[in-house]
RNA sequence: GAUUCCGUAGCUCAGCUGGUAGAGCAAUACACUUUUAAUGUAUGGGUCCUGGGUUCGAAUCCCAGCGGGAUCACCA
């Protein structure tokens, strides 16, 4: 049972009417379609020939009726249409005129799905419209939609803005703003060309486990969940790469996958639980030939949505044309701090951070310390994209040692917009090597820090039986898409960004109510006095509740008779 | 998690130092062969987020809760 307001008992009486006319607001056929709005717009002033018999199926989004012609307009998966309704065009017969007067002024609103045949003609003012002869109801909206307005400028005027409406009701924002539309179509084609890309290189697209055992490939905190067969916990995935890599061992040159990672971690602009990031992995490649494939990517995905390699940014104007600006760690921390930091030790880095003002605590060691450095001093001034490479090898136990540099491994990172967006290594292969780098996890786990990785006997044994040498990346696709969508939040490109669940009230029916003994004739009184639901009713005095059913019986001029106290303190206690 | 702001009609929002709620759009009715967010006239529509408290009186002041935003912290 809802508690409906007026308009949304309205367009049922609408419905009813429909039906009492024999018109099924809900036809089961399919309505022939021909054109699209967008379709009309662009190409009926050259090929006005072709549009003369049109079938056109939409949202009816507004109206103005003009006695007996009417104007409005219909929305599509494409756009608008402005359309042209005249009485005695949908209306023949000169005796029956209530397709007009009463389905389409009356029994019609803003949100009904109709289709509409015609021919498309330029009004006086200029505007496309399409001069409707028929006129068929394929849905009857019974919850009204925020209407929208905007003038010949494109200005909002009452917008449907409220965030968490925008957010829980997606389905309205998408049906009236139509920007964000425009976002997610985006967002898709970001993927489809990256796939595109990844596909013609002659990588394979693989999906693997979601629900995993042993959580690994990741610094992060699972979603836990329970297997019930197998009597034993399992893990939402907070990555992939540790199944990606034993797919290398088993012999596939290239293997990527976009997917849904979790993460039971705080929720805010730029975290949502649940988000997609795409991993690749190639085989006889290092971090180098990575960092030119990310360019080169990047720039074709940007040109492929854009037209150009430009996007703008908030304030800031990034191109992503490569070759990228490329730092390491230590000269992006001296270059903004004026410190090397290269040859400190723990103490050393500990006096830096207490000299910055940064804050520490005790379990972290030298390569938390210089990733507390960076990202407090270095991070937020990469605007344009900007690689830095080479990290200190405690941070990162899935990457393999530099090729000359000691302490660090062969990582980088692309920072945009002051965030990072991408994450790379030549990987780690020997797995002497690896099992080292888990135990020295281990012993971090143990000193405090909970974000550890867990060791994985299973992908050790793996890199045991050998994988070649091979580049691996990570890009947040989330992230990617609200840089090339101008979006500073994580939730406007989600459809259906995480967030509490609504409250919800259990409204109680007439049955409910005539199940405590409550008089049918008397139950429109009971809702007069706002008690919708029987934990409302179960708290009132019996004494006030006696006097106002009875006061609202004769304001309400209803039949039924008056109830006696002790039928109201009944009510109450059963 | 901390700080701070917000919650009023279907939608967007007013509502002052407390005096029982307003506008525009949407809706309903009537008129009109007339277009460009915006024809005119009339009408209906509210759990002022919820629960307490102060007060003769609370949308307004106080407390608690719920939901949301922003900033920060933590976390990729």
């Amino acid at each position: 049972m809802q508690l409906l307001s007026e308009q949304e008992l309205e367009r049922r009486k609408d419905r009813e009417e429909l039906i009492k006319l024999g018109i099924n607001p809900y036809p089961a056929a399919s309505f022939p379609i021909n054109v699209t709005a967008d379709d009309i717009h662009r190409n009926y002033a050259n090929r006005k020939n072709d549009y003369k018999n049109v079938s056109i199926a939409g949202r009816l989004m507004s109206r103005r009726i003009m006695g007996s012609a009417s104007f409005g307009e219909i929305q599509d998966s494409t756009g608008r249409l402005q359309i042209y309704v005249r009485r005695d065009d949908i209306c023949p017969d000169e005796n029956d005129k209530i397709l007009y007067n009463t389905v389409f002024k009356k029994l019609l609103g803003i949100g009904d799905f109709i289709g509409v045949k015609g021919y498309v003609f330029t009004t006086q003012t200029g505007e496309i419209s399409l001069h409707v002869t028929s006129l068929t109801i394929l849905s009857k909206s019974v919850k009204p939609l925020p209407v929208v307005k905007r003038d010949e400028d494109g200005k909002v005027h009452d917008g449907f803005t409220d965030i968490e409406m925008r957010y829980r009701q997606r389905y309205v924002d998408l049906t009236v703003n139509p920007e964000v539309k425009e976002t997610f179509v985006t967002r898709t084609k970001i993927i489809s060309n990256m796939r595109r890309y990844f596909d013609d290189h002659g990588w394979l697209e693989v999906e693997t486990p979601i629900l995993q055992a042993v959580h690994g490939g990741a610094a992060a905190r699972p979603f836990e969940t329970f297997h019930n067969t197998l009597d034993m916990p399992l893990y939402l995935r907070i990555a992939n790469e540790l199944y990606l890599k034993r797919l290398i061992v088993g012999g596939f040159e290239g293997v990527y996958e976009f997917g849904k990672m979790f993460r039971n971690e705080g929720m805010d602009r730029t975290h949502n639980p649940e988000f997609t990031s795409m991993e690749i992995y190639v085989a006889y490649k290092d971090y180098i030939w990575m960092m030119e494939m990310v360019e080169d990517l990047l720039e074709k995905v940007t040109r492929s949505v854009h037209d150009t390699t430009i996007v703008k940014v908030g304030d800031n104007e990034i191109d992503f044309a490569g070759p990228y600006r490329r730092l390491t760690m230590f000269e992006s921390i001296k270059e903004y701090t004026d410190i090397d930091v290269s040859k400190m030790d723990e103490a050393g880095l500990r006096g830096v951070c207490s000299q910055l003002g940064i804050e520490v605590d005790d379990t972290m060691g030298t390569g938390k310390l210089i990733d507390e450095i960076f990202g407090e001093k270095v991070e937020a001034n990469l605007i344009q994209p900007t690689y830095i490479t080479d990290y200190p090898i405690e941070m990162t136990p899935l990457a393999k040692k530099h090729r000359t540099e000691e302490g660090l491994v062969e990582r980088f990172e692309l920072f945009v917009n002051g965030k990072e967006i991408a994450n790379a290594y030549t990987e780690l292969n020997d797995p002497i090597d690896q099992r080292e780098r888990f135990e020295d996890q281990l012993k971090l786990a143990a000193r405090g820090d909970a974000e550890a990785m867990v060791m994985d006997e299973d992908f050790l044994r793996a890199l045991e039986y050998g994988m070649p040498p091979t580049s691996g990346l990570g890009i947040g696709i989330d992230r990617l898409t609200m840089l090339l969508t101008n979006k500073s939040t994580i939730q406007e490109v989600l459809f259906f960004p995480q967030m509490r669940p609504e409250k919800k009230v259990k409204i109680a029916s007439d049955d409910d109510f005539i199940a405590l003994g409550i008089d049918p004739g008397l139950v429109p009184a009971i809702r007069d006095l706002n008690i919708h639901t029987i934990e409302q009713l179960k708290e009132q005095d019996p004494n006030k509740l006696f006097n106002d059913v009875c006061g609202r019986r004769k304001k309400l001029k209803l039949q039924a008779s008056n109830p006696s106290k002790e039928d109201v303190e009944n009510w109450i206690n059963k």
